[in-house]
DNA sequence: CTGCATGTTAGGTT
DNA sequence: CAACCTAACATGCA
């Protein structure tokens, strides 16, 4: 599931190919998928150039000529694939092979653009993916985007542990409250957390300063090196030009529940933290120091 | 068939 | 106000 690594690594390959296209049309295969009034949707990305492709967050930012920006979620399942008309090589694998034209399943959005054969298609199994156009002098402060906390690689160490100040939660939770900060989901919040040697429930009143600070280094290195691999590619991931993440042979504990600590060969353990999946190792990970 | 699991967000309650 | 909980979303799978 897209998480920053995957949204960056989409919003770069984006950025090599879309950029300098104009929108020709949108076909709206599932128009729910767009939170707005689909009209004006259309009327305002229609014969508009795309300029520059941002990520924030986990979203994904299309600025367009005429001063409007297309903000996307890629919820749990999104994934944006660009195809040219009539060649087959893009298309992912188990779905049905396709003619040209016809869509695969779950294909919901399709961007066509002028003099180019390219189109963009937007795949979402889940429907829990979000498009909407706005102003890009506002898009910072529309809703979605005014409420996330700082972007997770564009902190100090300082401000870093500022972030944490006075709160008492568990750690593994504020790690993916994006109104804290932005871009962890729960592969990188476990790899980040097994890397820095802390245990998920941890409370953060009981943090230490120095402890705060590995974890600061940790969420660098996971987001760093999975962005180089190409994110992961658990459930159905796949970058705009078809192909599979690596970072997903990298994970030392997410997914592998009862299997043995890469580090130090204990059964890595599964628990419900926030009505999610946590898996960390007891071991290297534990609950008070050893 | 039923019901569970999945991640995120919004919204409500403690 | 922070922390915690639940519903909702859609689909696949046990």
């Amino acid at each position: 599931m897209p998480e920053l690594p995957e949204v960056e690594t989409i919003a770069r390959g984006l950025q090599k190919v879309i950029v300098g296209k104009r929108i020709k049309e949108v076909e709206a295969i599932f128009p729910g998928i767009i939170r707005q009034d689909l009209d004006l949707f259309k009327k305002a990305v229609a014969q508009k150039k795309i300029q520059e492709v941002r990520r924030r967050g986990k979203y994904l930012l299309l600025d367009l000529s005429g001063g409007k920006t297309i903000l996307v979620h890629l919820g749990m399942t999104g994934t944006l694939l660009c195809l040219k008309s009539g060649d087959r090589s893009g298309e992912r694998l188990n779905r049905r092979p396709s003619k040209p034209k016809p869509t695969n399943k779950h294909d919901h959005l399709a961007f066509r653009f002028c003099g180019s054969d390219l189109e963009l298609r937007y795949n979402d199994q889940r429907k829990f993916g979000k498009w909407k156009v706005c102003d890009t002098c506002s898009a910072e402060h529309i809703a979605e985007l005014s409420k996330l906390g700082p972007e997770s690689l564009g902190l100090t160490d300082c401000e870093f542990v500022q972030i944490f100040r006075g709160r008492r939660g568990r750690i593994k939770s504020a790690l993916l409250n994006q109104q804290i900060i932005a871009g962890l989901g729960n592969i990188y919040a476990d790899e980040s957390l097994f890397e820095a040697r802390i245990n998920p429930s941890q409370r953060l009143d009981l943090l230490s300063e120095r402890k705060l600070k590995n974890l600061h280094k940790a969420i660098r290195n996971v987001l760093s090196k999975a962005i180089k691999a190409g994110g992961s590619s658990v459930d159905n991931y796949l970058n705009v030009n078809g192909q599979l993440g690596s970072f997903q042979f990298h994970h030392k504990v997410y997914g592998r529940e009862g299997e043995a600590c890469k580090r130090c060969g204990a059964k890595i353990k599964r628990i419900r933290i926030s009505q999610r999946s946590s898996y960390f190792c007891p071991r290297c990970q534990p609950s008070r120091k050893a």
